[in-house]
DNA sequence: TGTTTATATGAATAATTGTTCATATGTTTA
DNA sequence: TAAACATATGAACAATTATTCATATAAACA
């Protein structure tokens, strides 16, 4: 009863319970990486980062036509687009005076498509 | 060169940008099916949620046995298993004085690994 | 029935974030 | 070289959000 008494009020008589406590919070990923995925996730979670990566799926773009297709300023598109780089969701290159934006990750699709599922049950 | 002209200074006179344009902001789906799939990709994209996922992959559990896996207090798990259940990513059940929460969906632990697989590159 | 236990929730606060505005950087063209 | 163009970026502001604290709800038990 006073072994592995951990928490003081809450589910406290209940060994099974802690046994599984104990289980579970060992097999927990390091910190650092569980931190990186909710970073990773939180750039699909807004809806301008979600278009320009539709935009891209159908083809490569310059910054000037992205803002162009989602009716929004260059600098909100720019800075977007920084967002994603970062998280080495695109790439880009220069061509002249452009700098045209592109997919850099394979994962990318699947991961929409499989999002989309789940929100049209 | 007057037809077609929708914006004033960039990108102005490469017609063929202006027709690719219209090809992707024409195809591209609902706002409202893109707003919902942001949604669902914000759920994913905090560090407590996540974990709480990971927990309940294991096994099924009580609100002060998910408190007590990630060290947190009881509030902040039951306002976070909320979200969690508003983008039906968890459901209850109760049993006497606890509420056990488990997955809802079987979409999530392929999203996540997805993710995982992308971070660790 | 009254007390204890487990969970939920509203209000408040601190922190994060998306867009705008102004401007800087870097390339092309006259 | 100067002007025009495409993009990037820092600061500011508004909006959103995660946690805490206090308290409400609801079941179990004595």
């Amino acid at each position: 009863m006073h072994i592995d008494d951990k928490h003081a009020d809450c589910c406290d008589e209940n060994v099974v319970h802690d046994d599984l406590i104990h289980l579970v919070a060992d097999d927990m990923p390091e910190e650092e990486e569980l931190y990186d995925l909710a970073e990773l996730f939180k750039v699909f979670g807004d809806t301008t980062r979600i278009k320009i990566l539709y935009t891209l799926f159908k083809s490569e773009m310059c910054v000037c036509d992205i803002a162009e297709v989602l009716g929004m300023s260059q600098s909100a598109i720019s800075h977007q687009l920084r967002v994603l780089k970062q998280a080495k969701l695109v790439r880009n290159k220069r061509d002249g005076k452009q700098i045209i934006y592109s997919l850099d990750d394979v994962h990318i699709s699947k991961i929409i498509s499989m999002g989309l599922e789940h929100v049209k049950e």
